[in-house]
RNA sequence: GCGAAAGUGGCGGAAUUGGUAUACGCACUGGACUUAGAAUCCAGCGGGGCAACCCAUGGGGGUUCAACUCCCCCCUUUCGCACCA
């Protein structure tokens, strides 16, 4: 007997990876070729871009990363198999605070510290088999990248999306940098969990209020993004419709504007609420008391966004309501927010909830004008602009201690009542009529209103990209030239931990000269926050060729030379920029515009849920930026949205604090890259969050065992019938039918009915599998049928001794074995990939990269029997084999001499009536 | 408070269209092999009952011949937003 062999993971591992890298088995081009090898032209192909969010180089791989880019890489094997033209990049998001806060600790330098992560991290994601295209690796740290973004930059500033204001920002003390809107999370720093404060500070923003209306109506189109993002995308961006009404303010010259969405409500209005931070608050104070307590309240809004009571002082003016003349008192209120809609609201305590909150605390009317819908139809016309009440309609009289005795505010819609001429009108009519009335006269307009603010860039620290302005004494702020990019950042720092960015300390940095006048100006020392560099990361895949900047080609480039740093844009080594270096300045672009348009949108993309406001709208928001500088002619970055779930230990995510980290290296050592690949696609479908279990582990290396210790049972045998040298089947009649499908029924009769019948479960589950991999993604529920089916052939080896095959069985099992290594090779590729080659391959190709999706397979076996589940009053009672397809009938009498079942119907008149699914189940009814 | 998702054995999870609930895996129990162990293989494995049967998909109602699946109410958990007028 010869020595077993046992499964050498790590040799096989080894020698698949070898060959992918060696060959470049999945380098695709930037446009398909005509002329390329078989199996990887993308020529009459159909190309599929499949991404995974890439990693920011904190140091290692985690297990969230494995379980990413398993999840990646196996849709992306998939659609290779499928025939598809697959890109599938890499990279590192390579600026952020870790490096910065290393660097403080350890006294190192953020550069050095980045670099010296990628490379341990690509050491582990190439261990891990992934079949990226590693030509088109991006560091977004290197200025060969970050240049670019200066250009969106600068290109962005001259069309008014990029500007600089004075405004309240977000402040983490801990990370010592301020944060944009979505990076807040209840009120805490989305990185360190610190609380949040507020400063007033010069900040730049990107207007990505401008595409507001776009990214909300867009999110309608984004059929394969999960729900639940696309609300809460909807509900960050927060659109509302409402009207804005001008106050006059009694017995002055002045104006207060106020923003309602409920203008049916006006007539309900019993006072005015403005904010703190309102610019007439102090105009509108009347006396020493009022001013004293709004100092306080101004003091407080400017700290901190939090509010935990209401509270305001009456300002001593009032206001007119244009509606009715009613004199109403102006109120500074602190939860009234500046930096949404005027800054001002008309208080309606009987139909909002904060208002009348407010109005019993400080004991303001309150004034019912919505009723519940009677059945009662208004018998009001409207016609366009025009409201006419009809002669006999009678007041709907409201008692005044009815609404003062309100206990809480009417916040539903209904019949309008004490609203003048618009009594009687349901809100949604008095919505528009008053709006429209209110247009007529011109104290209004309906005008709509976003929640989204915009996306402050601005970030007092060293690791990001540099903001490309100057401050010149005669020029202002003015944009670098486009010539002079990139804006190196200097690498001579030094890291304090304290105070300002080392930028701003760093005069060599800061000196500069006015690309205008050439006078001194000063250079601006905020970084761009992180998230720009992954809002088109993947458009830059999308290129292979590194069109770099000319180095040192252009002689007047005294700008950079300032920052005394290696003016090398290094990117990594073999880009043939020898072109490139001989073209003048911007005359290149960050990607082919054709290579951007034929792969994006991203086919699938797949990263963590955390980001569904952050960088997903970021990157909507950048990629339509582009398009509108002429970069590409895309207008969403993702068509297809998977976010996969965390990965948890005892209940909760693993983190060095909980010490509950599992690192997949050791895992990899211990199991090899295709157990750890295998089990975090098994443990759980994607979307849910993955329970980790070092014994669940051992489980999939189980299954993998098995499988190797099939093929080489199996080996030895189909060896010994010919078909792996293929006397037989060499024959071109028999090769001919191979390929195309079309066996001979003859020839499969011979087979096993044991074998036919797995056949038919195969089938089965490739149907079965390409539905799950058309988007659902329930991994494991393919995997488990594939442990079934290979449970069932060592049954089937176990009950038949091996000289008893046929040929046809031999053929048929063969058609089983290498069907099950194709569908399980995009979650353990390297495994399936040597198996594959021990049988000898397929008709086609002994490699299985080019193998194809396995075709269905009839043997020309149909099971002629079925089961039947009996009920009885819906009750499982009996089940019966019964020949297939019979008719309702047949199978009830059939029922009828079971003899569970004749102990509870004794005959056939108790039948009232029964129900029979086809092939399935009976349900009789006594 | 508002919005969303989820709740199935000891555990991870199946059941994609209403049609035999608990597939597959883990753990556990027993057995085989072994001096012994590991590994492997075989068998069992929702609860109750000797059994016939009964009870089980968070709880309670409903629709249906039939409900994990559809409808209503409630509970719990997770996530998002949190005075956005």
């Amino acid at each position: 007997m010869e020595q077993e062999k046992s499964y050498d993971f790590y040799s096989i591992e080894k020698k698949w990876q070898n060959k992918w890298y060696n060959e470049k088995t999945y380098s695709v081009e930037d446009l398909p070729l005509d002329n390329v090898n078989v199996g990887i032209s993308g020529k009459n192909k159909q190309k599929f871009y499949c991404l995974e969010m890439f990693p920011y180089p904190s140091g290692r791989i985690h297990m969230g990363h494995v379980r990413n880019y398993s999840i990646g890489d196996a849709i992306a094997r998939y659609k290779r198999l499928k025939g598809y033209y697959v890109l599938h990049p890499i990279g590192f998001d390579s600026f952020g605070l870790p490096a910065e806060n290393a660097a403080i600790k350890n006294n190192t330098n953020p550069k050095e510290w980045t670099l010296k992560n990628i490379e341990t991290m690509e050491v582990q994601l190439k261990k891990l088999g992934l079949s990226y295209d590693w030509d088109r690796k991006i560091i977004t740290s290197d200025s060969s990248y970050y240049k670019w973004e200066q250009l969106f930059f600068i290109q962005m500033y001259k069309k008014g999306l990029a500007y600089k204001k004075l405004s309240r920002v977000n402040w983490c003390e801990s990370c010592h940098t301020t944060l944009a809107n979505e990076q807040v999370e209840n009120g805490k720093c989305w990185r360190c969990g610190n609380e949040i404060t507020i400063k007033n500070m010069e900040q730049w923003f990107f207007k990505i209020t401008d595409y507001a209306e776009e990214l909300l109506s867009e999110l309608n189109n984004l059929s394969g993004w999960p729900d639940k993002v696309k609300l809460m995308q909807k509900n960050w961006i927060g659109k509302s419709e409402g009207l804005s009404v001008l106050f006059k303010i009694y017995a002055e010259q002045t104006h207060l504007e106020i923003f309602t969405t409920r203008p049916d409500t006006i007539f309900g209005a019993t006072y005015l609420a403005i904010s703190p931070l309102h610019p007439l608050a102090k105009d509108l104070l009347k006396t020493e008391d009022a001013k004293v307590k709004t100092e306080e309240l101004i003091r407080k809004s400017l700290i901190s966004k939090e509010l935990n009571e209401k509270e305001g002082v009456f300002t001593g003016s009032y206001a007119i309501n244009p509606f009715n003349g009613q004199k109403l008192p102006i109120y500074i209120a602190n939860f009234v927010l500046m930096d949404y809609g005027t800054g001002a609201i008309m208080s309606v305590p009987a139909h909002d909830e904060r208002d009348f909150e407010f109005a019993k605390k400080y004991n303001i009317e309150i004034k019912q004008v919505i009723k519940n819908k009677s059945n009662k139809k208004t018998s009001l016309n409207i016609k366009k602009d025009e409201i006419k009440r009809n002669e006999n309609e009678s007041d709907d009289k409201i008692k005044e201690d009815e609404i003062k005795e309100l206990k809480k505010p009417f916040l539903e819609g209904g019949i309008l009542i004490n609203s003048s001429i618009f009594t009687g009108l349901t809100s949604e009519e008095a919505k528009k009529a008053i709006s429209l009335e209110a247009e007529k006269t011109g104290i209004g307009k309906r005008v709509i209103n976003y929640r989204l603010k915009d996306w402050g860039i601005s970030r007092q620290r060293y690791w990001g990209c540099p903001i490309p302005i100057v401050y010149c004494k005669k020029c202002g702020a003015v944009p670098l030239r486009e010539e002079d990019l990139p804006l190196e950042l200097p690498e001579n720092v030094t890291f304090t931990g304290k105070g300002e960015s080392p930028l701003a300390k760093l005069e060599s940095f800061i000196d500069a000269r006015c690309p205008i006048c050439g006078g001194q100006a000063k250079r601006e020392t905020d970084t761009m926050d992180t998230f720009v560099e992954s809002s088109w990361y993947y458009a830059k895949y999308t290129t292979k060729s590194k069109s770099d900047l000319p180095v040192n080609s252009n002689g007047n480039s005294n700008l950079r030379s300032a920052n005394n740093c290696n003016s090398g844009s290094n990117s990594n080594s073999n880009s043939n920029s020898a072109s490139a270096v001989s073209q003048s300045s911007f005359k290149q672009y960050p990607f082919d515009k054709k290579a951007a348009n034929y792969w994006l949108p991203v086919d699938q993309y797949i990263g963590g849920v955390e980001h569904a406001v952050m960088h997903l709208l970021y990157a909507r928001f950048f990629i339509k930026v582009l398009r509108d500088l002429g970069y590409l002619n895309v207008n969403e970055p993702f068509k297809n949205l998977l976010t996969q779930g965390m990965v948890v230990k005892d209940g909760s995510k693993m983190s060095k604090s909980k010490g509950n980290v599992v690192d997949p290296d050791d895992l990899i050592n211990k199991y090899g890259s295709d157990t750890v690949r295998l089990f975090s696609l098994f443990a759980a479908p994607p979307e849910k969050d993955l329970e980790w279990n070092d014994k669940g582990v051992e489980g999939s290396y189980r299954f993998i065992v098995r499988i190797y210790k099939i093929i080489l049972l199996y080996e030895h045998y189909l060896t010994n019938t010919a078909i792996k040298e293929q006397k037989k089947f060499n024959e071109p009649k028999e090769f001919q039918k191979i390929r195309e499908n079309k066996e001979d029924e003859n020839f499969l009769k011979g087979a096993d009915i044991e074998l036919k019948e797995i056949n038919n479960e195969l089938n089965g589950i490739i149907k079965k599998s390409e539905t799950e991999m058309d988007g659902r993604f329930h991994f494991n529920t393919i995997i488990s049928s594939c442990m079934e089916l290979v449970n069932k052939i060592y049954e089937y080896d176990k009950n038949k001794n091996q000289n008893d095959l046929t040929e046809s069985d031999a053929y048929l099992l063969k058609h089983i074995l290498n069907s099950i290594l194709i569908i399980l090779y995009p979650f353990i590729p390297h495994v399936c990939s040597e198996c594959f080659e021990i049988l000898g391959g397929g008709a086609a190709t002994a490699n299985i990269e080019y193998a194809g999706w396995p075709k269905i397979m009839e043997t020309g076996y149909k099971i002629d029997t079925c089961n039947i589940a009996v009920q009885i009053n819906g009750k499982l009672r009996s089940q019966i084999t019964a020949n297939i397809d019979l008719e309702q009938q047949d199978i009830l009498s059939l029922s009828l001499k079971d003899d569970k079942i004749k102990k509870n119907i004794s005959d056939i008149s108790l039948v009232k009536k029964s129900i029979y699914i086809k092939n399935k189940l009976i349900n009789i009814i006594i």
